[in-house]
DNA sequence: AACTTATGTGCAATCGATTGCACAAAGAGG
DNA sequence: CCTCTTTGTGCAATCGATTGCACATAAGTT
């Protein structure tokens, strides 16, 4: 009954020409070389059969499959869409497709995916969970394999990697919070296993350095994961000591959502007791309670580098690895307030906490 | 210098066997019909080698790719992000790829990615995507391409659907209000052209109807999209009018957050003026401001079903077509309020707005 | 002991597209 | 008019895995 899908063979009988031709005639790189009218003939018996391409033929022969692979940690972690999307799309627009997978923080299913992903003949690798020190990125780079880290990189060299300025981004959230007049300020950090967690615990200290911060006045306390929950659990932490905070710069949004858990447990109000600060800048935090002031990164941008670098690596091998390095901003919202004006509010408790 | 991949010929060579037989030792189908001992040696073989199998080659032969794509509107829709994690993780644990591809509500790119996955030799379609009238689908059928609707589904049959009992979800959350005291309530109906915003139009109907609500009291306005912005507008013309409603049940968080910030702009308040029930329970509600009363779908079980629905068509291409219905409940936050309490705190407004 | 059946393995064709090489035809140059 | 290019197309091998069929050997039957 459904008779099987047309193949070139079978466009080259109705066309009168040989498979090889309607194969030249086919691909656009090489139909300049054959004469416009067979090329035509050709076009029209394609269409008229509803001619497909058989990627998997195709991918025999040439080595190639025009898809790539986006390894994340989790999907739900609201920073990934944006750049999924931006990376989905620049592929797309290039023919490619791309391969989603989780590994859910796990070692071993991440191994499992990289085997399966390279049997099935994936062209490339966007990895946006690399940790510092990653043996699936070694092995890429033993193996040659295409490779683009995203968001977070490595400590050794030779990779391609799309990642802001996560220096910057952290010096952001300490100069606004000191310009509110805030000495007392805490650090919820990240992982140091990840160039994120790292990095911005880095810019922390650099930059409460150079503003003139007493050590004293200083504090940081880490999270194992970059959840709400681990954010919960580490700031808990801190608002247990004598010497609290008053402003707290997390160094990611899950983690300042924690943190906002932690202060409604002890009976804290953000901002007037304690200012908050994340990073990320990940959908919906306008709407918070309060909103959240933020370290804004471009997601959909770092998704379109990506893709682009790696297509580039793609198709010429001998590109050499080279970084991408964005610049975030500062996004100001209700979650920080000066302390003159925290105190202000105080003051006058019977006001509602929050304002639009 | 980089030996290329070992091919079964390879492992055959090592083994002193034939090709074939590798092939049989190492498909765990086949493997029983070989003695246990060419199988054990095999293996070893294999792995001293670092064998990876050759998907395109074995898809070829086969004409089986076990891959499968999801493809939605727009992944940055956080009801999505659980979903696909439901379903990736069902896949992979069973051996098979997602391809992910977002169609931008654009039925062209639609139609393009449709042609794509498609000579990319997909086995069969997640659509998240579906319109109630919905030509991909069409096809899809016509040329037996294993198919399951994901969330939407299609008023035509013959198609595999995992959809939430929205009828009864938007019953829920009629009801809810009601139960408050609510009677002048309003509907902020989704794209009526998608099964969910029609589904839920008409459960909203249906249980004002059977609640005895004055025709009179009700009113709806639709959205054109399921966005924060299409919420924003058609929210509006809804507080324009002199017969305000107290309560508005949105077919969709977004346009719920829509409604949220139309009534910022006219200056009422959620819920001591107005109350809104949203639909999904999307992540991180729970920190809006009010959080939100919503309509819980099982997003990541909706996943699981769906990819376990399409590998059972891939696997046995004469099962039939069948529906999961799942049940919706209701989560109430503090974006609902009884009359009573509402003019209550009406009366005394120098209260917090909102409480924890 | 001869004969049937089971079991384990090899052989070779096949999936569909690509591409180096060969070669015919047409055009250019002397 | 003959040779030398250039241009356009065909031929056939190839990519790696799978699988129906054949066949040899071992096991079981009478």
């Amino acid at each position: 009954m459904a008779r099987s899908r047309p193949t070139l063979k079978d466009i080259a009988e109705r066309a009168g020409v040989h498979a090889s031709t309607v194969s030249r005639a086919l691909n656009p790189a090489t139909a300049h070389r054959l004469s416009a009218d067979v090329v035509a003939q050709i076009r029209d018996a394609a269409a008229a059969l509803g001619y497909r391409p058989h990627g998997a033929a195709a991918s025999l022969r040439t080595g190639l499959s025009r898809s790539v692979a986006v390894v994340l940690p989790d999907l739900t972690n609201p920073v990934f869409p944006p750049i999924v999307r931006g990376i989905e799309e620049t592929l797309a627009a290039s023919g490619f497709i791309a391969i989603l997978a989780n590994t859910g923080n796990d070692p071993d299913r991440y191994a499992a995916i990289f085997e399966r992903l390279m049997s099935r003949g994936t062209d490339g690798l966007i990895l946006a969970s690399a940790r510092r020190d990653d043996p699936i990125v070694d092995r890429c780079i033993a193996e040659s394999i295409p490779l683009v880290v995203i968001n977070r990189t490595v400590d050794r060299g030779g990779v391609s990697a799309v990642i802001n300025d996560d220096d910057r981004g952290a010096a952001l959230a300490v100069q606004h919070l000191c310009d509110l007049g805030h000495r007392r300020i805490a650090h919820l950090a990240g992982p140091q296993s990840l160039s994120t967690g790292h990095a911005r615990s880095r810019g922390f200290n650099r930059a409460a350095r150079s503003l003139g911060l007493a050590a004293a006045d200083l504090s940081t306390v880490f999270a194992d994961t970059y959840t709400r929950d681990a954010g919960h659990r580490a700031a808990k932490r801190l608002f247990r000591d004598a010497s609290q905070p008053t402003a707290v710069a997390c160094a990611n949004d899950l983690l300042a959502l924690g943190c906002y858990d932690a202060l409604r447990d002890v009976g804290l109000r953000c901002p007037e007791d304690v200012s908050v600060v994340g990073y990320n800048d990940m959908p919906f935090l306008d709407l918070l309670a309060p909103p959240l002031t933020t370290v804004r990164i471009q997601h959909e941008e770092m998704g379109r580098q990506a893709a682009r670098i790696l297509m580039q690596h793609v198709e010429k091998p001998a590109q050499q690895p080279f970084d991408v390095v964005l610049r975030p901003e500062l996004v100001t919202r209700g979650s920080t307030a000066s302390l003159r004006r925290s105190s202000q509010v105080e003051a006058r408790s019977t006001e509602p906490a929050f304002e639009a």
